[in-house]
DNA sequence: CATCTTTTGACAGCTACTCTCATTTCATGG
DNA sequence: CCATGAAATGAGAGTAGCTGTCAAAAGATG
């Protein structure tokens, strides 16, 4: 589930990247920064998206530009291709269930790795407006859709099924829905539990799908 | 799963509402297929809600005090109550699973009661939209976690367990999004296949929740 | 430096949605 | 049947998210 980490792009090699490049990874976190504070600040609802080009210092339409929407800015990230490549290089064999914890629990290690403080208070700030904003969950619901077509892919290949077959598409989205419900449930307690505890007594409320 | 029935008030006791519940029943419904008809004829997005109220009769502001928003005109029903009825009526000891085929079966056979094809084209209809038309979509997502919860209660009854526990939560939301997925499955194959018998493979791929 | 492309800002416009307030419509007790 | 109170409605103004266009600015390229 995409919208669950936190982490920067994977030591992307920012190195040699065109100096366009640079400035719209520049304007695109300057924006996401700036409604993380605002939204801190003033709470979701009050925070316009005018504020937010202010603060970021660029004009209203450039952030209409980088972010459909105001929901996307809070959480939009791009780590479904992560994801999907971690499962990839698990064994054919071990079941979907035991990669996918394998999976969650590499990349949510992976996105506390070089700012701890940070990402964590970024990860809890993300999940609770997804809890408590219903504007934000159904954003997250809308591409929790999306990653769940990443799960299709990653379970047709385990089960020799095709990534349309019925069952694969339900599995997948059932699956999806039970996450992001184990996300809010942590975020309705105040984020006290341990998530990856959650996560595991979720995915074990779940049997392997059959392979054929 | 409220926004997949599609039946009227179950032989509502339309007999002594007072003049006034019944005027307001009258608004509801031509609103409600007034946009039917709108959308039909010219798609979701280009419809307004004023045309609506234009072809409804009555004011924009009273569409949206009947109505919180565009996409609850489209999805909003009543029948949650009915199905938590149709749930507690199935004996405890049966599996959740196969109470949930009965109800969903039962369910869909009331909604096709007194107007099959009534019954028909406006679920399809409804569905379809859910497939196509991402804020519909996102809303039924929303009302699918509020039937959600419905299902945590009647599973806390056959477990034993508490309601708001994680395993709960997490198995209901989890059956929830496989059958709204179940729907779009269908509707993105133009309705050919069996409603039920695409529900009943879905309910297939989960495995009961263990009471206690 | 000149030219071409991409990115940006300013602006206008649409529509969903909210709020307020005066008017109308129904209910009720005398 | 009428007077009084309560609820539903309509009109209008206002907010904010979002889209589109177009000209100016900034980066890339030879």
């Amino acid at each position: 589930m995409s919208s669950m980490t936190t982490a920067r792009i994977p030591a992307a090699p920012q190195a040699r990247l065109g100096l366009r490049e640079r400035k719209k990874l520049k304007t695109r976190t300057a924006i996401r920064n700036a409604t993380y504070a605002l939204i801190s600040e003033q709470g979701y609802d009050a925070t316009t998206v005018e504020q937010i080009a202010e603060r970021a210092e660029v004009s209203p339409s450039t952030v209409f530009r980088y972010f459909p929407t105001k929901e996307d800015i809070v959480l939009t990230d791009e780590y479904d291709p992560l994801v999907e490549d971690l499962l990839r290089e698990r064994p054919a064999e071990e079941s979907l269930l035991d990669s996918l914890r394998f999976v969650i629990r590499q990349g949510l290690r992976m996105a506390v790795a070089d700012d701890p403080d940070f990402a964590e208070r970024e990860m809890k700030l993300r999940i609770g407006l997804m809890a408590k904003v219903p504007a934000v969950r159904s954003r997250a619901m809308e591409s929790m859709s999306v990653t769940g077509r990443l799960m299709c892919r990653a379970m047709a290949e385990r089960t020799g099924r095709d990534e349309n077959d019925l069952e694969v598409r339900v599995y997948a989205m059932g699956l999806m829905g039970a996450l992001l419900e184990a996300c809010i449930y942590w975020a309705e307690r105040d984020c006290q539990d341990d998530l990856l505890d959650l996560i595991d007594r979720t995915l074990a409320t779940f049997k392997d799908l059959p392979k054929r």
